[in-house]
DNA sequence: CCATTCGGTCAACGGTCGTAGAATCAACGC
DNA sequence: GCGTTGATTCTACGACCGTTGACCGAATGG
């Protein structure tokens, strides 16, 4: 438990100060939106400077870069029944953990017009291993359809706070779009 | 066919600079979202003084109030099924028509604190019509996330422009997604 | 024909923002 | 110990925003 000293070095103040930096700014972005936050807000939640926000992130846009990087959220390839599987429990898991990471992006891709790219890019992988899995010839557009019922859940939970989805628990919702999922990812009988 | 005069009375200019000038807010909100629209650009782009919308509309906040005004969208109520088809039209229609309507609000919504309370205040009637034809005790929930899917596919469309989504034809949109809305709907088979 | 209304413009205000650069001061290498 | 580096703050600039009030000129109405 010893701390290795009491004073910390140079270089651990700076990564400190970074750290503290970027989570008020992932606070901020997704409480805000990217207009809305001030580097001067993100700087006082974190106790520190404008200027030195500047000094270590260069400007607005590339604070927004960094804090909005994404852990690009792998999904397990198979079926298309286990991808929709897969895809059901991470938005689960989404509903269940903290919102603020994916809030930040989600809230920022309305403000700010690289963010959709961004948000598009982040995604993409997963688009692509889902249109895999699905045997269908329109399998892109089943695939964008999955993602947007996701977001749009994701949104509407975080976002609007419709107060039936907002208090619902995770597995309720899931349970409920498994039947959605289902028919999306696996063409059932339909014509053709 | 024979205009009443050439020259246009004051009561006729007022009337079409207030509607160019709400023309003008509507596309620029709905590009730019709440925040990076600026009473000067609507301005500009209606071809009028900045000054004059606010002699009209008062301040950028009724501004948007006037322009996101939303035509409310009534759904015809009947049983379960009818009501989930009735949806999906009007997701249909939406998906066929000019979308800055709504999108106006919806770009906006993360940006203007009001923006998300207008949204649910305007897409509520038509939430309860849901809750109230869906037959099982999770109605609301299940109504909400209906609600969920079509704002989610509109906003996966317009705003973040995923390419599958942008380009597929509205009716095969609602043909992917008329499985889902029914098992949403009508609580299928399922336990208890 | 003249006074009044009213659509519309102009210039300016107070405020805030992103950003740059000088200034401060403690930690570091020698 | 001392010059240097680097973390951090301070101050200020320039741009832009929402909003205001004075101002202009043409239509209006008596």
């Amino acid at each position: 438990m010893a701390e290795p000293s009491a004073r910390p070095t140079r270089a651990q103040q700076r990564r400190q100060s970074e750290e503290r930096i970027l989570a008020a700014a992932r606070q901020t972005f997704a409480e805000l939106g990217y207009d809305r936050t001030t580097i001067r807000a993100v700087a006082s939640a974190a106790g520190v400077d404008a200027g030195l926000v500047m000094h270590y992130f260069g400007s607005k846009d590339l604070l927004f870069a960094r804090a909005a990087e994404v852990p690009a959220n792998e999904l397990p390839s198979g079926t298309s029944d286990e991808v929709a599987e897969a895809l059901l429990r991470s938005l689960g898991r989404r509903l269940a953990g903290e919102p603020t990471a994916s809030l930040a992006v989600l809230r920022s891709i309305l403000t700010n017009a690289d963010a959709a790219d961004r948000y598009r890019a982040a995604g993409e992988p997963q688009l692509n291993q889902l249109t895999e899995a699905i045997p269908t010839s329109d399998a892109g557009l089943r695939a964008s359809l999955l993602s947007a019922i996701v977001h749009g859940v994701i949104a509407e939970r975080y976002l609007l706070n419709l107060t039936h989805l907002a208090d619902a628990s995770p597995e309720q919702i899931i349970d409920l779009l498994r039947p959605c999922f289902q028919s999306l990812a696996t063409a059932p009988s339909a014509e053709q």
